[in-house]
RNA sequence: GGGGCCGUAGGGUAGCCUGGUUAUCCUCCCGGCUUUGGGAGCCGGUGACCCGAGUUCAAAUCUCGGCGGCCCCA
């Protein structure tokens, strides 16, 4: 049994556990270990993210020690994260001549290699990524996928370009990979830019997707920055011109966390578990036959000739030695999006029982008319109700807000305020709760403007989320 | 950043205040019988006091430190 969904928190630390994701008892702060059903959920949903990725990306790896001179190269960037820093200062017992940090984020690792790989205009732009650990020392409450010591995997990617104007289309094209992605979990999400406060240490400026837990509070599952040309004047990255001047190259960075996980399991699951779409659910189709004394051997059979139909999926016949009731429940559990139920009346009747994982509801359909293809529209159709269910359940949780006293009482009360307000006053929204910033684009599913009067001084404003945030 | 609570089999717990027998109950797990259309039943079995130091004749229980977990507030 699982807590309800109404009480995230327990809910949420005991499904990673009984779905056997995670096994959190890996005794160091902060450090969880992948369950093999868990880590199937992680190379399915980042198989996805590199075939989108892949497309005018090239992945590579970079070294995961980083040495100090260079981590503190660029200043502001090392402010913003020299208090979370793991360092390793030994080699076996002689103290190091230069400390070496274990990567907190991958650009002081990435761009003085940039500087040597880039030399003429022709060489550009450059655009990588590497799916990899990073290792943040998180002082605040630590939740498995949620925030980590050690963020198993993070996809950064790192572009390099000739002008700011190119960098600002790479940000563009980028929010547009993210999307697809977000798109293709079925998680609605919010494109905000962030406040200058807020932005990633030594960006030009930062776009974040939000997505909204069960509780109300947001979850950042994406980030896109315009480096601009901070960084290539830090580390000297430049190219030589068409015309045969030296410029410095512009940057854009963007990342995905196992975060994308964290709100796949929280958006979709309910009180029984997961739900999982089917193209990211390790096990697609499980079938439960029913044995009675003595009918088992009809019974097997027509299971076992469905299980060599649906070969091309990833199908589980369950004849362990349990009882139905008892193999529902745990599949259920498990998120498992299509469950056939195959007893002595299916056997007589040759027929199947269905049942899909989002709704409760059984029904029979004749072994004959199981194909790939119904598979597939059953997928199709069970992909639209979550959507519009995912859609319902956020839509629920953002709040319009007229006024400062609308945005206390909605952040107070666990939602998400939107609230239009001008540059200057912006900051006197962080008394409510966190600023997430200026709303990029309108979603489909939401009625808003993104223009509108100021709450605070009546002047030209912009739409602005304002929410609690893990 | 500030405050509070907690650590007993794989998981959840009782016992701790008031130190003293073979450490309670549920679940999981293993073996057997039996059963199977929404978490079956019976019998038998394995398995635990977070780590270290201290106080004491005696520590799960008291004290200190470490490690780990949870909650609330900024």
């Amino acid at each position: 049994m699982l807590p309800p969904k109404d009480s995230f928190s327990e809910w949420y630390h005991e499904l990673i556990q009984q779905a056997e994701i995670m096994d959190i008892r890996y005794p160091v702060k902060g450090l969880y270990v992948w369950l093999p059903f868990g880590f199937k959920i992680r190379q399915l949903v980042y198989s996805k993210l590199r075939e989108i990725l892949d497309r005018d990306h090239q992945e590579v790896y970079f070294p995961t020690l980083i040495p100090e001179d260079m981590l503190m190269k660029e200043s502001e960037h090392i402010k913003g994260f020299e208090d979370e820093v793991y360092w390793v200062t030994h080699g076996g017992l002689e103290p190091l001549e230069v400390k070496l940090a274990l990567r907190p984020t991958s650009e002081t690792a990435i761009y003085p290699m940039f500087k040597l790989w880039i030399r003429s205009h022709a060489d550009l732009p450059i655009k990588i990524y590497q799916i990899v650990n990073v290792f943040r020392y998180e002082t605040k409450h630590t939740r498995p996928l949620i925030r980590l010591r050690e963020v198993t995997s993070f996809k950064e990617a790192h572009t390099a370009h000739r002008t700011y104007e190119e960098a600002e289309e790479q940000v563009k094209s980028a929010i547009e990979i993210y999307k697809e992605f977000y798109d293709f979990l079925i998680i609605p999400y919010l494109i905000f830019k962030r406040p200058e406060w807020d932005k990633f240490p030594g960006a030009d400026y930062t776009i974040a997707f939000d997505t909204l837990m069960p509780d109300g509070r947001t979850l950042q599952i994406g980030t896109v920055h315009n480096l601009a040309d901070n960084f290539a004047k830090t580390f000297d990255i430049k190219y030589e011109t068409p015309e045969g001047d030296h410029a410095y190259v512009h940057q854009t960075c963007y990342g995905i966390s196992e975060r994308c996980i964290a709100s796949l399991i929280a958006i979709h699951g309910d009180d029984l578990g997961l739900i999982l779409p089917f193209e990211v659910a390790p096990v697609q189709i499980v079938i439960i036959p029913i044995l009675y004394k003595g009918k088992e051997e009809g019974v097997l059979e027509l299971s076992r000739r469905l299980y060599e139909r649906l070969k091309n999926f990833r199908v589980v016949l369950d004849e362990s030695d349990e009882r139905p009731g008892a193999k529902y429940y745990k599949w259920e559990l498990k998120g498992v999006p299509i469950r056939f139920e195959i007893g002595p009346k299916e056997y007589e009747n040759d027929e199947v029982v269905v049942s899909f994982r989002d709704e409760r509801r059984k029904f029979r359909v004749k072994f004959d008319e199981v194909s790939d293809d119904l598979i597939l529209k059953w997928a199709k159709e069970m992909r639209e109700r979550l959507r519009s269910r995912a859609i319902e359940s956020v839509k629920g949780k953002v709040v319009f807000c007229e006024s400062l006293d609308d945005v206390a009482k909605s952040v107070e009360g666990r939602r998400l305020a939107l609230v239009h307000v001008c540059e200057k006053c912006e900051r006197e929204l962080e008394s409510y709760g966190s600023v997430l910033g200026q709303m990029q684009e309108k979603p489909d599913w939401l009625n808003v403007e993104l223009e509108g009067e100021c709450v605070v001084c009546r002047g030209k404003g912009y739409l602005v989320g304002v929410a609690k945030t893990y």
